[in-house]
DNA sequence: GTTATTGTTGATTGACGAGTCAATAAACTT
DNA sequence: AAGTTTATTGACTCGTCAATCAACAATAAC
């Protein structure tokens, strides 16, 4: 019972069972298999819509960094000044909808992939300096030079939250996570040598 | 020809092999075969001595965290006061055995590993008590009960700050690293509200 | 010198999985 | 109604790789 026009709704089936069955299982080496019968349907479908296993990879890596750009510019249109906008940017870091074990799971393997996959590697690239450049931007009224350092030291701690997130026993800790950057944050915004 | 009490030099080489594998190769899809290749022997004898790959992993594991351990207490055995004892640390983290390319690239598939495999996650989940139990050490004649948070901040960020280099392009940059993760210190100590 | 014990490998097995293909079926086109 | 395009899958190919085995070599033990 073909219905036409399912192209965009398998391949959105698709990368969502590629991100749910890459955190779930922890690791990259979930076969197409799997994933497919997650999203509903054959391997070969699969294959049908994304020629290969990496461009699936890549799809799911591309829809989560989306869904987190997506997020951070929504929260960073509601809200105004320095201050406010750097504690927006950490918040929705840490939302519901991203801080959440099948996602983090998946962000740290797509750091795995991006090591040796050069366009994960690119793609990585594009948003780690979004994010540092959204973050000098709020910074930088209120220290001057010394934004690009601590632009990078917050993105480094969020990384790092993210990374211990991924391996920790037991619920997430979202308000943790995120009081613990924006405690990074006041500090170094006190200290303004 | 073969010389008696081989077993320890081959173990060796194989476990240095198997790290150098995964950071070159930047993944744990490595193959016994090119393991066993790089550390001069057969595959077959690699098995004979460490009856799978998983085995292989986590003495590989093992070792990149004893090592690590090893130059932390080092550090750590040569000076006094807690600030020191904090700076011997941070520079342990990132000294020139431990911040290299490919220890660090296996750094992050063993994190990748610790998900999936659960002796791996208890190899982690050791290491980093022993760190943070070290940290919070020091930290508490300084901040009294703020050292737990501070200790688990400063542990994000030298995670974040390996993740970091693991996915950078060009030299590592060690001394810059050191900084940023003292600097995070300097503000979190400054500041004692 | 015969019998373990340890070291070593080439060849083989057995499983698994990515990607292809041929075939079927429904829907649109003209 | 004949032809084209899109959707869909079961079966198959082909390669890879972990793990095993059978055999051989050298040293030690008795």
């Amino acid at each position: 019972m073909p219905k036409l026009g399912m192209e965009p709704i398998r391949k959105a089936a698709l990368v969502k069972a590629t991100i749910v069955e890459i955190g779930r299982t922890g690791s990259l080496d979930v076969t197409v298999s799997q994933i497919a019968k997650r999203a509903g349907m054959s391997s070969a479908l699969a294959h049908h819509y994304f020629g290969s296993k990496e461009d699936m990879f890549l799809a799911a890596m591309r829809h989560v960094l989306t869904l987190y750009g997506a997020e951070v510019r929504g929260a960073l249109a509601a809200v105004q000044g320095p201050e406010a906008r750097l504690a927006a940017i950490v918040q929705a870091s840490f939302s519901a909808g991203n801080f959440r074990q099948e996602t983090v799971g998946a962000w740290l393997n797509f750091w795995a992939l991006a090591q040796t996959v050069p366009a994960a590697r690119r793609l990585h690239g594009v948003y780690q300096r979004r994010l540092s450049s959204n973050l000098r931007f709020c910074l930088r009224p209120l220290i001057g030079a010394r934004a690009v350092q601590v632009a990078d030291g917050l993105g480094a701690m969020i990384d790092g939250l993210y990374l211990r997130e991924a391996l920790r026993d037991g619920a997430p800790d979202r308000a943790g996570a995120a009081a613990m950057a924006m405690a990074y944050l006041r500090a170094e915004l006190a200290g303004a040598s």
